[in-house]
DNA sequence: GTTCAATGATAAGCAAGGCTAACTATCCTT
DNA sequence: AAGGATAGTTAGCCTTGCTTATCATTGAAC
């Protein structure tokens, strides 16, 4: 089975929570996505299926380490490309949500040459 | 009702073969998208309903005006996304690939911003 | 201790985009 | 004229990802 685009962000922003929050819950990926309940429950049952996450008895998220491994790459390409394009001069905002996008499109040339290129 | 994804790139499609062949007919978009026959004569109905295109009566495809804004725009940046990726050191097949996903994705902001830093 | 809000799960379904199989129509060749 | 190849269409289905509506559970507050 693959990975979906889709969860790589759900894997992404469950890294990026559990930085913030010390913890994860549905619900809170499910606001920070800006996606409805089911869509993470969904998201969650496949996600844990294949051991990218685990859920505990009182329904935290986990991420295991195969799942850990996927975030921080997601993670590391999303700030790395939002950098790289504020330092070209766009702005913060809409840098973030274009690395969003970029980043599941890019190849790893493109983004090395890219990464090369801030320097 | 929308632009889709998809159809952008048929039109593209359409306007470049238009360019290189001096006209198009549905098969010729399907080889050159490597999708199947149906589902060009599908998305050449949508394009239709909504006045993108026009078919005559041999099934010769021709853009609308309305589809050809939008078909040049999209290879315009298509072509500089690409150009600015090979001045960065992308290789030229990667260079295209990549621009053909990014172009979609990203902002006029962040695309203005690549254009002026590849000057 | 009952009620209510919050969280999570299930069911059903929609939308975008693609596919294969099979049909039609047309044109070229023998 | 009969076959066969080429082009386009129709029908039916798959996949990814999302939605709303509804139900179950749980925990807190009166």
């Amino acid at each position: 089975m693959n990975i979906y685009e889709s969860s790589e962000d759900y894997l992404e922003r469950i890294y990026m929570l559990k930085l913030e929050k010390g913890y994860v819950k549905s619900i809170d990926v499910a606001k920070c996505l800006n996606v409805s309940k089911p869509s993470v429950s969904f998201a969650m049952k496949q996600l844990s299926e294949n051991e990218y996450i685990t859920m505990d008895e009182n329904k935290y998220i986990h991420l295991t380490d195969k799942g850990l491994s996927i975030a921080k790459t997601m993670y590391d390409r999303h700030m790395s490309l939002a950098k790289i394009l504020m330092s070209i001069g766009v702005s913060e905002d809409t840098a973030y949500k274009d690395a969003c996008k970029m980043e599941h499109d890019i190849s790893e040339e493109t983004y090395a040459a890219l990464k090369a290129l801030a320097k």
